[in-house]
DNA sequence: GTCAACAGTTGAACGTGTTCAAGAAGGGCT
DNA sequence: AGCCCTTCTTGAACACGTTCAACTGTTGAC
């Protein structure tokens, strides 16, 4: 009962169960709800209080307290305090593709899409820097569930490498046929590495990162460009070739 | 008095200290020395038991057991857990530079010396493999001092860039000048990469990581040697430029 | 010799993430 | 009704990293 009132009060903004239509008592909703309701509640609380105080200052007895539950329950919901995380990526994932939408539907130059999609990303994160900063080392685990490499975080992944191929597909670029196969997931990897260039930069608004996302930018689609010339064709086969290698176990 | 005892009980088995010629209260050994003497049995014994049992198995009461101290006294020494760790990474810097030593003195060639190098850096780190996964999230949060971007890293840092800038010098590869200046730290950078990857590689003596270095080392050398294009011309000052801009805060 | 200052050392105590045995709350049977 | 089974919930308890006020031994000045 403490549960199901608390919830009620608390102001979740985005219900993604269906429509909490309560009277009193009014046991007409479906029973295996609660379970997800109160999982939801957790949820949500904690983000919020991670944006709030920051990960490594809200506790979890502090997040079991302001959601009204007992701090046991967290765990039944949440192996970890780590797992409360995946949420946050999950989320942010879909945010940046529906940031994405606009430049990838009416952009049709290469660098032109990828610059936005890049800078979408950097504007989705932005309000979480400084709890990205901290929370980034769990991601860093390789055998962390959180790394961006981990089976755990795979959908996230492939959703986040399907923008990337969007950007490519629906790009006027003339690239090397063997390289497009390849490019989205490069392009992924460099968003990668942009984001850990964000995560370490502690400039005003992280400018730096912007600066360099419109460098790197116009220098990913020379090279794009370049891929077609012939005397870089041997330096590319050895490329593809060398992913290739690494990537079969 | 107790722990004079007991440190001289205590088999440590890598006795970087002088020679303990202690008769009774014979004080003839520099006092001064005591301390230095507690924190290095301290961090030795860490060390063995981070290799023996893994990072987050050992715990700070484990160690000064071991070592025959108060808990406390641990933290005398060394600010927290993750300090420990700060003489690994140096004495592992100091062993990469030793074993690249003979291909430097040896070898002329640029991809022979880099090849030398990066199979040295994983030789060297090898042993700890398996702990090195479970610390390396420390040195992932941007704020940790055992980040190799942070202030604290930096003698670690120079260093390990002094041996990329060996490479580059002692090579016979013509270079572009422009991107000679900028080479060592490009190339300390890409080491960040493999040791990155190899933190991650979970293939059975970290084959993938050698391949990958196999992979790398021509491509880079072909690379460079490409540098001195005309047509590449525009693209390398653009990538020069962009490391400036970076650099500048 | 006395005393003050100081580096070194101690272990109890705090707050943390996490576990677990115990219990509550229904839902589906007879 | 009574009963069992599953799902959910609880809070005390555990082990950990870390802190801190108190203590010890040594040095150097007078």
């Amino acid at each position: 009962m403490t549960c199901v009132t608390t919830a009620a009060a608390d102001p979740a903004d985005e219900p993604a169960a269906p429509p909490p239509a309560e009277g009193e008592g009014a046991g007409e909703k479906p029973r295996r709800a609660r379970g997800e309701q109160t999982r939801l509640l957790i949820l949500e609380t904690a983000l919020r209080l991670f944006r709030e105080r920051g990960y490594t200052e809200t506790t979890m007895r502090a997040i079991a307290k302001e959601a009204g539950v007992a701090v046991g329950n967290a765990y039944y919901y949440f192996d970890s305090k780590e797992h409360l995380i995946q949420g946050f990526y999950d989320r942010n994932q879909l945010a940046h593709r529906v940031a994405s939408e606009p430049v990838l539907a009416n952009e049709k130059d290469f660098a032109a899409r990828l610059r936005g999609v890049l800078h979408a990303g950097i504007d989705v994160n932005e309000p979480y820097h400084s709890f990205a900063a901290t929370f980034f080392k769990s991601a860093a685990e390789p055998s962390s569930p959180l790394s961006p490499f981990s089976r755990e975080s795979s959908p996230a992944r492939e959703a986040a490498i399907a923008i990337f191929r969007d950007v490519v597909e629906g790009s006027s670029a003339k690239v090397d046929p063997e390289l497009r196969k390849e490019l989205p997931e490069l392009l992924w990897l460099s968003w990668m590495g942009v984001v850990l260039f964000w995560v370490y930069d502690r400039s005003p608004d992280q400018r730096r990162t912007r600066r360099l996302i419109d460098g790197i930018v116009p220098l990913a689609d020379r090279l794009v460009g370049l891929s077609r010339l012939r005397v870089l064709r041997p330096a590319l086969r050895q490329v593809l070739a060398l992913i290739d290698t690494i990537r079969r176990d």
